[in-house]
DNA sequence: AATGAATGAGAGTTCATTCAT
DNA sequence: TATGAATGAACTCTCATTCAT
């Protein structure tokens, strides 16, 4: 980490996140992934032994991405309700700008967790999504805006359901309820029908 | 379709379904179905013509079967809180105990939706969730005791999300958040903590 | 073994015999094989599973060829002195006769006997050859042209020893002794040697 | 070759003999012999340009060093039963203690002696025991104790076979026959036998 | 309706070797 | 003298699919 990766490596990464993210663990290929690095095919063999543990480590980098991202936020100066909506928007936003991270979280989801469940790298690491929405709800409760007994990981899932569900099915519901979900006045619509949502289910 | 199938092929359908939802189109093997259902790897050929088509056939079963049980709703006799409760509960519930549901969306999603998209049977048939939802809305307008405004799709979508990610990621929140989300309590909470939500986001 | 097998199976079983035997498992090249016995690549994998496997199912094969050979003898009748030379005889012109079988012993020997003294079958069967040149060394001591004392297994070994060298290393011996030990006069001289020594060593 | 070799360059060679010994031309890793000498693996490329040569290295290296100790053999003052005996007490013991010797033997007879037919450090260089073998066997017929007529390279493969075979074969004969021939006892009581047969093959 | 035999295309992976420093 | 990075060729094996009965 501390010395500067070859530039193939995190070619192979991307490469190999995007492609994974889109197809899966089964469906992606390898020497796809290796085209789009624009490396050799056995240089993924070289720097990451195999094609399972390249995905293993697209996950980890995801995973790091998106914790990176969060601890950026500073609200804790904020007034409780505005800095709710903020994180919820942030969630949704991250999801809307990530689509490799909702496809990989989509795989990984299908095949039991197996990868996040065996990285260390991944399970170490807290959320501090979930930490910072921990602490607003204790500053909404003490100003008395929030109700009592919300619990922060109930809310973080729903929250990030509400979100991640319309994106990673963003297709599928467009297709059944034939409505353009990718419109952006569509997505902006429903980011505030999520905030509203998920503010006034913590209001006394 | 009205004529009672062989049994051999509603044993294929129930094994795909399976193997389709735990697996993926890619990942799932024929060869694997077949031992599942019990019969010669050749007969799916002779029922289905290919992999590709007895996945789109599992698909359609399973949006046949969730569109059967949401018909069976019955709820225009409750009051519209009552009836938006259940309404929430019936899809939190159906999530649940129908995990093979999940996997097969999941898969689908992760590959954009091509199936659905394609598949005349599941966009010809409207969700009957959704014009409950639409009307129980109207309903609660109509009495004063929800908001004007709420988009029905909207609506659903949250709702869906919210119970969706619970089950789909269930295995990668437990692991992340080192909570065993498998418990009944836990689902019965967070089951609660859905329909609360939903709900204090109706009202005036 | 009762239903007569596809003829393919026997023609990859043979061609599997001669490529192992010139090569070895490592150097063998599944493809050569496959054309070889003129079937497609697959259908090794088909009915042995494995290039593993099929190695295994050639060196049992081989086994069970030369022991049914040994069956056949019939020497009960001769007087031991004649009976042990014609067993010489026999173990040095299988040999001979059979550079498939000393191709598979000596990788089987490179590589630790890993599959003779795995296979069940193999390890089953004893050596009806040996038991005849110990039958044969308990009649020659009773009627006291063989010396006591000598174990059967160590005559085996020796005799076979005499005859399996010279035909393993003969391309090597040639080169070294500036010697043509492929000429029919050099193999029958040699054949002589052998039996003289071997039935040297028993005489009283 | 007379000066002192780099350090290095020995370290590949005598981790190329057991690797080579081992598994074989085909089955050897380049990767494991540079590992095994604790070296680069590019290094073996420089001092020995390939694979192909440096097992050609290897072998000429286990030919020299076997060559070296029959040349300190000195039995010329012995009475020649006496010496015959010590020469093939030699072979054997030499076979005994040296497996890698047996293993680059049996993997160059495996594949029809390709290297030592071709490498002239190898050709050109007499085998002393054979010329020992034939000079104690000339003494032999002189002084009235050995027959006439007996061939030297005749008798040296035959001594040699019964060692070597012994030793190469000794796991798939232990299994075979259910005896551990790696016990010191099983050892030298075949030793002896391996002695009295040559010598008695000899006798007038 | 049902099956064992057989195949073609392509996938992941290994491995000796070379490049560049 | 020594090495990390990179590659091309080939190999084993998987898998959906078809043939023939």
């Amino acid at each position: 980490m501390s010395l500067p990766k070859p530039a193939a490596q995190s070619a192979i990464l991307s490469a190999a996140r995007t492609e994974f993210a889109q197809k899966g663990l089964a469906g992606a290929r390898v020497a796809e992934i290796a085209e789009r690095a624009g490396v050799n095919k056995q240089l993924l063999y070289y720097y990451f032994g195999s094609k399972d543990q390249l995905y293993r480590a697209a996950l980890e980098d995801v995973y790091a991405e998106i914790r990176a991202m969060e601890r950026k936020l500073e609200l804790d100066q904020s007034p409780p309700e505005e800095a709710m909506a903020a994180l919820v928007g942030f969630s949704f936003d991250y999801l809307a700008q990530h689509p490799d991270f909702i496809g990989l979280l989509n795989h990984e989801n299908a095949h039991g967790a197996q990868h996040v469940r065996t990285s260390p790298a991944i399970r170490r690491t807290n959320s501090p999504l979930v930490e910072l929405i921990a602490s607003t709800l204790r500053r909404g409760v003490r100003a008395g805006v929030f109700r009592k007994g919300i619990d922060p990981i109930e809310l973080y899932i729903s929250v990030a359901g509400m979100s991640y569900f319309f994106f990673s099915n963003r297709l599928t519901l467009a297709s059944i309820f034939d409505r353009d979900l990718a419109r952006p006045e569509a997505i902006d619509s429903y980011r505030r029908h999520v905030i509203a949502t998920a503010l006034a289910g913590l209001r006394r």
